[in-house]
DNA sequence: TTCCGAACAGAACATATGTGCCGTGAGGCC
DNA sequence: GGCCTCACGGCACATATGTTCTGTTCGGAA
C-alpha cells in the first residue's frame, strides 16, 4: 500500500518536505522545493502540490506562506508531540514539590515529549517520576514515569494522586469511599490501605498512562 | 528553574506558539502572534521574539518567513518523532507474522508514534503487540507494546525476541546460555523456562523499551 | 529634576512567497 | 491531421510577511 499513484516528481517531494520539516520544524516554501528537487519552475512545484494534496498526501492552507502540512497518505494528520511538564516525583507518602496548577510552558525543569496517542489527546496533563515500588501491583515500578490529568472528582477505585490536608503530602492510591471515610489503597499487595476522613483527601489527578523506563 | 525570567507577554507567545504549531504543523507569522496575543504592534512582536531568541526558547531564521523553531529553553531542540512499524503480535509460543527485515516506510497496517526519548535515538526499531501475561514480572501486560531493536546477538540475561527453528514459532524471552543448550525464561514466575540447543535459537531483536496501554 | 534604557506604538518599507496566465511538447484518441 | 489532457517552463503580479525607523511612555538610578 505504498504511493505507487505518484509520480517519481511528487515522491521526490515529498521526501524533501519530510527532510526539510525534520531539520527546520517549518515546512519549506515553493521556491525551497523548486530549489531542494531540482524543478525548473514554481508552477511546476505548484502543479505538483495540488496532485499530492488531491491525492491526500499534505494539506495546503491557500495564500499562507510556508503552510504545508504533511499527511499520512490517508488524509489524517502526522506526527505531533507535545511537552509535557515533569512536575516531581510522587511515591507512597512523599510530596510534590509543585501542587499542579496552570502549567505555564517552558517553565519547569524537565519536559517529557509525548506522542498524542499517548496523552489519548488531553492536555493540560502533567507527568510524576515514580520513586519506590509502592505501585508495582499496577505494572508501575520505580523510575517509571506516571501521566495524570487535572481533576477534583474520580470515581471509586480510580488510580489518582491525592493531597492529604492534614499531612500535607500527596500520594498516588486507589481511592475508594467508605461512608465517611475513604480508603487510600496502594498497589502493592504487601502495603496496607491508608484510611482516612474524606474532607482530608484532595484529588489532584487522575492516571492517564504510564511510561516505562526499562 | 523555571522561566521566571519571561515577562507575561512572553509567556503569552509562547504558549500560542505552542498552541499554534500544534494546530497548524506549520509557525504563525509574526501577525498572527498579533493577532492571537491581543499585541498593538508587529514591532512588539519581533521585539519579544528577539528576548526568546536570546533567552534560548526559540530560534529564528532571518528573512524566512514563519521560521520559529520552538526549543525547551535551554536553547535544545524539541520534538520529533519516528513512526515505529507495527509488526504484529507476540507471547510465549505465539509467531511473529513478518521475521523483521528492512522496514519499507509506510508499507505496515499500523504503526506507534515515539519519541526519540523513547527509541532512545535508535533507527530501526520495530514494535509488537504483547498478548497474553507471559511476561507480567517484567511489568509488560497483556495489550502493552513492546519496542525491539533489531539485534542477531545478545548477552545473557536480555531479554529478546527468539526465532526456534525447529518449532518455526518466536517467543519474547529472557535468554541464559548455559553450555550445549539454552534456557529460555519466561518473565513470569508461575511459567517454567524452556530449554533448547544454542543453534536452534536465533535472536531477532532486543527489547529497548516498553508501552504501557492501561 | 535629568538621564537612560526597557518596552511599546504606529507606520512605511523591502522582500519573501504563493498564484495566475500564457505558452510548449508529448502522448493518446478519433 | 485535429483535438484533448497531462506535465511542464517562464514570468509577471499581488500580497503575505519580516524589518526598520521614529516616537512615546514609564521606572529607576544619579
Amino acid at each position: 500500500m505504498a504511493a505507487d499513484d505518484l509520480s517519481s516528481k511528487q515522491r521526490a517531494i515529498l521526501r524533501f518536505l519530510e527532510e526539510f520539516i525534520a531539520e527546520h520544524d517549518y515546512p519549506p516554501s515553493i521556491r525551497d522545493i523548486q530549489n531542494g528537487c531540482d524543478i525548473s519552475s514554481t508552477s511546476v512545484v505548484d502543479y505538483n502540490l495540488k496532485r499530492l494534496e488531491e491525492k491526500g498526501y499534505i494539506r495546503r492552507d491557500r495564500e499562507v506562506s510556508r503552510a504545508i502540512e504533511l499527511l499520512n497518505g490517508q488524509g489524517e494528520r502526522r506526527r505531533r508531540t507535545v511537552a509535557v511538564p515533569l512536575l516531581g516525583k510522587i511515591a507512597a507518602g512523599r510530596p510534590i514539590p509543585t501542587p499542579p496548577e496552570t502549567p505555564t510552558p517552558g517553565a519547569f525543569d524537565e519536559t517529557v515529549e509525548l506522542t498524542e496517542e499517548q496523552t489519548r489527546g488531553r492536555s493540560n496533563v502533567f507527568a510524576l517520576r515514580v520513586e519506590g515500588t509502592s505501585m508495582i501491583d499496577a505494572l508501575i515500578n520505580d523510575g517509571d514515569i506516571v501521566v495524570l490529568e487535572p481533576t477534583s472528582t474520580c470515581d471509586d477505585g480510580e488510580m489518582v494522586a491525592v493531597w492529604l490536608r492534614d499531612e500535607n503530602e500527596t500520594t498516588l492510591k486507589k481511592l475508594y469511599r467508605e461512608g465517611e471515610r475513604v480508603r487510600l489503597q496502594p498497589m502493592n499487595a504487601t502495603m496496607a490501605p491508608l484510611y482516612t476522613r474524606a474532607d482530608n483527601v484532595e484529588v489532584q489527578g487522575r492516571v492517564v498512562t504510564a511510561i516505562r523506563s526499562l
